[in-house]
DNA sequence: ATGCATGAGAA
DNA sequence: TCTCATGCATA
């Protein structure tokens, strides 16, 4: 059908729920499948081509020809530098830390997301998961450990998740803006009476999140019912993709922070009610028009691979030329850049990933990690050199 | 489980 | 414009 061409993102109810790949157009010469025409927000996708800066990176050294090699040093062009905050729980470097090697788990087959109903009490079906427990920063930060379990509040209980009435209990100081329990400058002594876990270390969470995760399938719940649930109980509701990051530790440490209490809160709540349905509902989706996503080809990936290497934060105008010269919209190339950004500095597992079999994993399964090369101009070569050649290794892979 | 996208808020 | 938190859609 013409329609899904000139038509890129459907009204409301997209029945034609087809992929990409059915689009009928194809990609000519093109690189993405792209609905295009249609013009989005702002659409206006000029092009500005003027100077490229490609072929710059001749840089060899030693000999290794990392032509892709994740580190983005070495040879920035030149406006090309930018300092990225290192995330708290990367400072440890790459845990070269020598052990053995650990069977990197892949899931075969999972078996729960089964019966689609959404919100119910699930016979608890044996849970043997997989899990490729990211493990992050759990370097010795702390030396204190914090009571990562729930700490039952005793005669608590109200059943957010399963109030038949439908009620719920909206709680409006957890708002996405409102970030609850950060950092409180500290300074006066105002500390939460209430308060049990004040920031807690990567570590914690990531226990707490494998915890989490085991609970919840034991429970028999699905990560839809419980970003649901924490709907009804605080009255922010998440989605399976939220829940599913945060039990892969692949949110932002402030994120994971934020959520943690949430889902203890859940938890709670969730084993001590045993036993009682919901009958939760929640805010219908609105027909919002979203773009479809375009979908990259594997080859036009390794292109914006390569530039992203050689420099993550491209200008505008440099976004330009590279869409236009992969023949991507602007904007899907912009927004590439951001969500890759984004991405590196998720989660991530120096500290866990200490072999390379771990790290291949990681890279399996998408997160990357690393990024404490920031700061220092031009002393960070030594780290650099060795991340580099850690690199290589995974990639080489 | 993850890729691409949106939107609010910060620079 | 970027970052950040989040999620729809999809593999």
């Amino acid at each position: 059908m013409a329609a899904a061409a000139s038509n890129p993102y459907l009204p409301g109810s997209s029945l034609l729920s087809h992929s990409d790949s059915a689009g009928g157009g194809m990609q000519p010469g093109g690189a993405a499948v792209t609905p295009g025409s249609g013009g989005y927000r702002g659409g206006a996708v000029k092009m500005l081509q003027s100077d490229f800066m490609q072929g710059a990176m001749a840089a060899s050294n030693g000999g290794h020809m990392l032509s892709h090699a994740h580190q983005w040093v070495t040879s920035l062009p030149r406006r090309c530098r930018e300092d990225a905050p290192a995330p708290p729980w990367s400072s440890s470097p790459v845990g070269m830390t020598s052990s053995p090697q650990q069977p990197d788990v892949k899931n075969p087959a999972r078996d729960d997301l089964h019966t689609a109903t959404a919100l119910h009490h699930r016979p608890p079906h044996g849970g043997a998961h997989q899990s490729h427990a990211a493990a992050w920063g759990q370097r010795g930060r702390r030396a204190h450990q914090p009571p990562l379990v729930y700490p039952q509040p005793g005669g608590f209980t109200v059943n957010g998740m399963l109030s038949p009435g439908g009620q719920s209990l909206v709680h409006p100081g957890l708002g996405r803006g409102g970030t609850p329990e950060l950092e409180h400058g500290g300074g006066g002594g105002g500390h939460d009476p209430h308060s049990d876990d004040d920031t807690p270390t990567s570590d914690d969470l990531e226990q707490f999140a494998k915890q989490f995760k085991q609970r919840r399938i034991k429970l028999g719940f699905t990560q839809a019912d419980v970003g649901l649930a924490l709907g009804t109980l605080y009255g922010n509701v998440f989605s399976q993709t939220t829940i599913c990051r945060f039990e892969a530790l692949q949110l932002s440490f402030k994120n994971m922070c934020k959520l943690k209490p949430l889902l203890n809160k859940w938890l709670e709540e969730a084993d001590s009610s045993t036993g009682s349905p919901s009958g939760i509902d929640k805010i219908a989706a609105q027909g919002r028009k979203r773009k479809k996503r375009t979908s990259i080809e594997v080859s036009v990936k390794g292109a914006l691979e390569s530039h992203f290497l050689k420099c993550p934060k491209p200008s505008a105008q440099e976004i330009s030329t590279l869409a236009d010269g992969l023949q991507l919209e602007k904007e899907v190339v912009r927004v590439w850049f951001c969500n890759r950004r984004q991405k590196e500095k998720r989660m991530t597992p120096p500290g866990g990933a200490q072999t390379p079999e771990d790290v291949y994993s990681q890279v399996g399964n998408g997160h990357f990690l690393v990024d404490y090369l920031k700061e220092a101009g031009e002393a960070g070569d030594q780290r650099v050199a060795a991340t580099g050649s850690f690199h290589q290794v995974i990639l080489a892979h």
